[in-house]
DNA sequence: ATATTAGTTGACTAGTCGGTCAATTTGATT
DNA sequence: AATCAAATTGACCGACTAGTCAACTAATAT
């Protein structure tokens, strides 16, 4: 039936990465269609909206992330290393992002999320999703280490509140000060943040 | 000399508002003068550009927000009390900004620093001049919390960098998930990044 | 009173915005 | 080979964008 395309996809795709590496309002439909060689017309025909593409294309991003997502996240590793291989992992992409575009991309849900927050509900949606969906990583491996004894944690949906706003906070000043450097050392904070247990012989010394 | 005007305050005052509420993308010249009832020739007799009045606006906004956070960091209040009074201010401020509003509108400096990063390195460099300001009273509670014993932190600088990126993420979440109750308890969790010293006796035990 | 200077005004530009649409082309199905 | 649905195209829309400017007004200092 018909004839078949690449376009959507390339839209998808050409969208979020100009996206997170402007802003939501300064990247035009016409920027979005050039880039992914695609006239505004097909655009319009596989998308009802600039808003309705930033939405789908949020979904499409996550379909790609999230088997990295599994992988670093994996039972198959202990709950503490979790953390800090993620840790480490926003470090190492934000630095490969930097080194492509010039610049600090930071959070492409917190930027876009709270940019659009107060007048667009259906993006300010999706990216409370796509927080979610992190998030929910978190809790997992805060609560594991919490049943192996790891750490002394009363509440890991929290702790993993506590711990996911750490993390977009210093993406936000990690985007601002246009310094990668600054999120070279957040496992530890992380650790710490979680309550996870030193040597507590140590402290009755 | 000439005649007397207001408009030029009335600008600054209305633009950071506006842009605070909204984004600075989505806040237009034409907004700003309407709701300052100025006419755009005004405007522009006054200010350079959009930018140039978003700056100033910024260094409005803090001649204002100084003596307020001067006497929340005041040397007459113990350091980690200082911290405390200062989580329950923001949560605060966000409440009654977000009653006023109808939603929650985070962080000026983060929120929009973090949407013109990438584009407009003039409003980039005053964000990241306002969150240096506010990070300067971080760290010097830190530092005499720390010479008073209150706090085991090997680096007040680096520690305040870590609870000024907690609290602006937790600002990007409570704006994107337009509740403002993400903030309502702050000041344990700034403790604990901090490094409190909790009753050490019973860790031993 | 008058010259000077600062502020006001509204019409104007040229370009961009998100979005529309009818005509056309194409490729898979039959 | 014919059919038909899906994709492409480019011209087009009205609204809006940041920014300009020459004419005008009014307050102040002399």
């Amino acid at each position: 039936m018909g004839r078949t395309s690449t376009a959507k996809e390339k839209l998808l795709e050409v969208a979020f990465k100009l996206i997170w590496d402007q802003s939501y309002g300064s990247v035009s439909v016409d920027d979005i269609c050039q880039r992914a060689e695609v006239k505004k017309g097909s655009f319009y025909h596989f998308f009802e909206s600039k808003a309705d593409l930033a939405v789908a294309a949020y979904e499409e991003h996550w379909r790609v992330k999230q088997p990295e997502m599994d992988r670093i996240f994996s039972s198959q590793i202990p709950p503490l290393e979790r953390l800090a291989t993620w840790a480490q992992f926003v470090y190492e992409a934000q630095k490969q992002k930097a080194a492509e575009h010039g610049h600090v991309c930071g959070c492409p849900y917190g930027s876009i999320g709270s940019e659009v927050a107060t007048h667009d509900d259906k993006i300010r949606l999706k990216c409370e999703e796509m927080l979610g969906r992190t998030l929910r990583y978190l809790e997992c491996a805060i609560a594991e280490a919490k049943r192996d004894g790891l750490i002394d944690c009363p509440c890991p949906k929290a702790a993993a509140n506590q711990v996911g706003s750490f993390v977009m906070g210093a993406l936000v000043q990690a985007k601002i000060q246009n310094d990668v450097e600054v999120l070279k050392n957040l496992g530890p904070t992380i650790l710490n943040i979680i309550g996870e247990k030193k040597a507590a012989v140590a402290v009755s010394a």
